[in-house]
RNA sequence: CCAAGGGUCGCAUAGCGGUCAAUUGCACGAGGCUGUAAACCUCGCGGGCUUGCCCUACGCAGGUUCGAAUCCUGCCCCUUGGACCA
């Protein structure tokens, strides 16, 4: 596969393909990043579909970095909200966490830079020029809109602080010289912000070889459903309500069911997909549902295929091997996959994916600094 | 700093001297029904048990009262406005 195609492959959203086939035509040094919040428990959503696609980076000859966002997290007010004890848990049990995804699914953890936020910022007077720059040329209602990456409504107690959030997080990219910038579709605004600003940086902008400044390609990856029901129907919604549901839905730790997290145990995957809400394609009152807001077909297209490159499944007509998503949803739609084979599918795979990492974090340190994780929370 | 309003069991709301472990909605949990889940129905939802009582609870600390989430005083915090702006 060209250097293309793999970083490409299983996004949602490039921007802008054209910029990116230019990076690799000039056989530009491709520099990676993708931010993360030190926020608590690390899912699926954030662990292995990222780490997922920082194998494809790897694979195409990219400089990857994981970024471990400890000022936003603050900022978002994560954890026990004192910076401390965010970069205690960012150095210690999230970088852990990574690692271990990362070698779990083949990916190279030393080829991986780990960043902490305190350490990029320390003593970096550029940084916060930049930070200036980007906010002068960055209007506030731009910024305000910017927020929702923070999981929260602009409300009336909403801190400034806030407003800083996707300044920095702008910022972080020119500072690291990332060309390019990763992450889900619900950090798009805080990239848009980036490239907006990029030609007007004068003092960190980003800078092809030819020393021209030049635009980070923005990366976008899918954000997996978490394995609630829907909070609204759907079929009533208008585009922009679907985007708000759909960002409703993407799994979260403050849903306590609805995420998997990549160190899970064997039975706790299996509680937790059986009870997933999984809807068949038509419901006994004949009304047809929405495959599209169903998590368990959600995981099995965006993280097992992409993964495993196919699926076993076992049916009432026997057992089939799927390859690709559209034969798979063809035989859910006509009812010849039932949810609950899909299920125990979906579980099998999961159990087996992560199971290097839960054995990982069974003993010795990783054990030790989930457990202090665990205790801040209580 | 001033003024007004406010802080109730995860969130949101009601209560405004005893009938309040505190209303209601959401969320959550258990069970029933489904080849999964959802929907639906029933129950539970501060802790402890001998199930009636005890303990701990309505921002914090005191006070008034036989009795306070409810009244008073002080403090802390939040919101909105004002004042200040060399």
């Amino acid at each position: 596969m060209d250097k293309f195609d793999l970083i490409t492959q299983n996004l949602e959203e490039v921007l802008t393909p054209e910029e990116l086939k230019i990076l690799i035509d000039n056989k530009e040094k491709l520099v990676h990043y993708i931010g993360f919040e030190i926020s608590g428990l690390v899912h699926l959503g954030s662990g292995l579909l990222s780490c997922m696609k920082i194998k494809d980076f790897q694979e195409a000859g990219v400089q990857t970095k994981i970024f471990l966002a400890d000022w936003h997290a603050w900022i978002n007010e994560k954890l026990d909200g004192k910076l401390e004890t965010i970069k205690k848990i960012g150095v210690g049990y999230f970088k852990e966490a990574f690692i271990a995804t990362l070698e779990a699914i083949g990916a190279n953890p030393k080829k991986t830079e780990f960043i902490l936020g305190s350490d990029l910022y320390h003593n970096a007077d550029k940084y916060w020029l930049t930070v200036v720059e980007v906010a002068k040329n960055t209007t506030l209602a731009r910024t305000q809109r910017s927020i929702d990456i923070l999981g929260k409504k602009l409300g009336e107690g909403t801190d400034f602080a806030k407003l800083m959030y996707p300044i920095m997080q702008a910022s972080d990219i020119f500072f690291m010289d990332v060309n390019l910038a990763h992450a889900g579709m619900d950090q798009r605004k805080a990239h848009v912000i980036a490239k907006n600003v990029a030609n007007n940086l004068s003092f960190k902008p980003l800078l092809n070889k030819n020393k021209q400044k030049i635009k980070p390609v923005a990366l976008h990856q899918h954000l997996l459903l978490g394995l609630g029901k829907p909070p609204r129907d759907p079929k009533e919604l208008s585009k922009e309500e679907l985007q708000d549901l759909r960002a409703e839905m993407k799994m979260s730790k403050s849903k306590p069911d609805t995420c998997i997290f990549v160190h899970d145990s064997p039975s706790e995957i299996e509680r937790k997909i059986m009870k997933a809400y999984c809807p068949p394609p038509l419901l006994s009152s004949g009304q047809a549902t929405d495959i599209e807001y169903n998590p368990v077909v959600d995981w099995t297209i965006n993280l097992i295929l992409p993964l495993k490159n196919n699926i076993n499944i076992k049916t009432q007509s026997g057992a089939k091997n799927y390859k690709n998503k559209e034969s798979l949803i063809n035989d859910y739609q006509n009812e010849i996959i039932h949810p609950m084979d899909l299920k125990e599918a979906v579980i099998k795979e999961l159990q087996q994916i992560l199971n290097p990492i839960y054995k990982h974090f069974q003993s010795g340190r990783p054990q030790k600094l989930l457990g202090e994780l665990m205790h801040i929370k209580a």
